[in-house]
RNA sequence: UAGGUUCCUA
């Protein structure tokens, strides 16, 4: 079993859920026992491949074999089933846990941020019963007022939050980005202690958005001035922002540092 | 050996 659960790890580790599950049939069929280390990798594939059939059976498996309660399974099937839009049955496995850490508290509050109509007052209620909260929790909760736009909620709580990181102020950039003037943008960012990639194209964002291609760009260039480098996602930002004033010579010039750097494509 | 939060193309 051992062995097995090792190459199923490799397997997500090379972001092949197809081959975990093959590697699952396998072991089945060689009369292998699963176990519950083995199965977080199996319900995660399922997730990927929004796969709810699948996963509803190995839930099935899972209840057989009286794994469904391990702390770590059980997060996962609740990954699984909201991420395949099911938080009513996400809910029902976290109820049943009989053990549950921050974790698990953080990922069926996320559900209710992240389900199509992110419901903000369950995940409030979540967020105030459970009994430690992390700095992802608390950032879980900004990037829920953020994305339903109330951006003072947001604030209050990123004020609030006893410990932040990185993805603290990040969340709450990109909320300014998205809904709010540029110069307020720019304060936040330039206020931060740590920038990321995902900083600067939060900021690159916020620029296309508003149709300042020549700040975007400006910024394109100062992120590379300061050492950070672009990822798709930066240049995806800086290419749309080229389309929409028909920059076509800037979008050259980025086309062809595509080819020259040899940016991570996906 | 395993699980939760940020940037995403008209």
């Amino acid at each position: 079993t051992f062995v097995w659960n090792t190459m199923i790890r490799g397997s997500q580790k090379n972001q092949d859920p197809i081959k975990t599950l093959i590697l699952f049939y396998r072991m089945r069929a060689e009369n292998i026992q699963p176990d519950n280390f083995t199965y977080p990798f199996v319900v995660r594939a399922c997730a990927d491949l929004q796969d709810l059939c699948r996963g509803k059976w190995v839930h099935g498996q899972l209840m057989k074999t009286c794994l469904e309660t391990d702390i770590y399974v059980a997060t996962n099937l609740i990954e699984l089933y909201v991420s395949c839009g099911d938080v009513r049955v996400a809910q029902r496995v976290f109820d049943e846990m009989p053990v549950r850490d921050t974790i698990s508290w953080t990922a069926i509050m996320s559900g209710y941020v992240n389900q199509y109509d992110s419901d903000m007052k369950m995940a409030q209620q979540i967020f105030d019963e459970m009994p430690i909260r992390d700095v992802v929790a608390w950032n879980t909760m900004i990037a829920g007022y953020v994305k339903i736009g109330n951006m003072e909620v947001a604030r209050t709580l990123f004020d609030r939050s006893p410990t932040k990181d990185l993805l603290t102020y990040n969340t709450l950039l990109g909320g300014y980005a998205k809904y709010c003037e540029t110069e307020v943008v720019l304060r936040f960012f330039e206020a931060m202690p740590e920038r990321d990639v995902v900083s600067w194209n939060s900021v690159i964002g916020g620029f296309v958005q508003n149709k300042r291609v020549n700040e975007a760009m400006s910024f394109f260039h100062r992120m590379q001035i300061e050492n950070v480098k672009p990822n798709m996602v930066t240049l995806v930002g800086v290419l749309s922002a080229c389309a929409q004033v028909g920059a076509l010579d800037t979008g050259r010039w980025i086309h062809w540092y595509i080819e020259k750097n040899k940016v991570s494509l996906n």
